[in-house]
DNA sequence: TGATTACATTCGCTTTTGCGAATATAGTTG
DNA sequence: CAACTATATTCGCAAAAGCGAATGTAATCA
């Protein structure tokens, strides 16, 4: 899955399909964040982040933007009409067990924190 | 996955997440389908077309009927907003290469040679 | 009842996926 | 340059998914 390469629309429920990558999505919508935040907020090893976070980026759902030692990761402006309809349902994937706002809530804790990320 | 829970969304994702699934469901967008129909159409063994076809109904993206020897599969209506939202997005699914259109016009061609289906 | 038709399920196998652990890479700092 | 930090990648393995082939099941018909 090339980068240059639009994914067809079963990589990308693919790369939906899986319950961390849904958490970590949700984490994005609401700006860029910090890989140490992500893995921080979600209590997911580092390297488990870090693949997660490929597969995203390998269909196209993801951008990275890194500074200094860090790596930024953000929701991409949609390619593709699927692209945008499935950004929209990302809206209702964080009903379940009411864990997605426990992670936003984890994720300010470990903002406040601070011990990466300027 | 029994019938009667609801899916959650990564379980959603994972039954989009196949081309055969895809395409199943982009025949069913215009009304109920018989299995024969469906894997005439699609040219695919009928074991395979019945094995996609449990694996959308166990997540409650399509239902049954049974009428005497056929079964009749259909998009089940909505049970959620997440579950709405992907309805919409299979809109754009038909893009792909093996593109949706002609499954359509292979579906129109398989039902006219009528070899079963009242 | 026995044969046939339409569909579902199971089996054996290969491929893929996800994970923990370890390792690699690349900026940063002393 | 060496040590450190943040992130990425690789390895080995266990679990899951998909497929073709074979088999099971239930309704229909002769």
């Amino acid at each position: 899955m090339p980068r240059t390469a639009i994914a067809p629309p079963h990589a990308l429920f693919a790369a939906l399909s899986d319950p961390t990558r849904l958490r970590l999505l949700g984490l994005l919508r609401d700006g860029e964040v910090c890989v140490c935040d992500l893995f921080g907020a979600l209590s997911i090893p580092q390297p488990t982040a870090s693949r997660h976070l490929a597969i995203l980026r390998r269909v196209g759902l993801v951008t990275v933007r890194k500074q200094g030692l860090w790596s930024y990761y953000a929701l991409a402006t949609p390619q593709s009409e699927l692209h945008a309809k499935l950004l929209e349902s990302l809206t209702h994937c964080s009903g379940e067990s009411a864990d997605g706002s426990k992670d936003k809530t984890r994720l300010a804790k470990v903002r406040k924190a601070r011990g990466c990320c300027d």
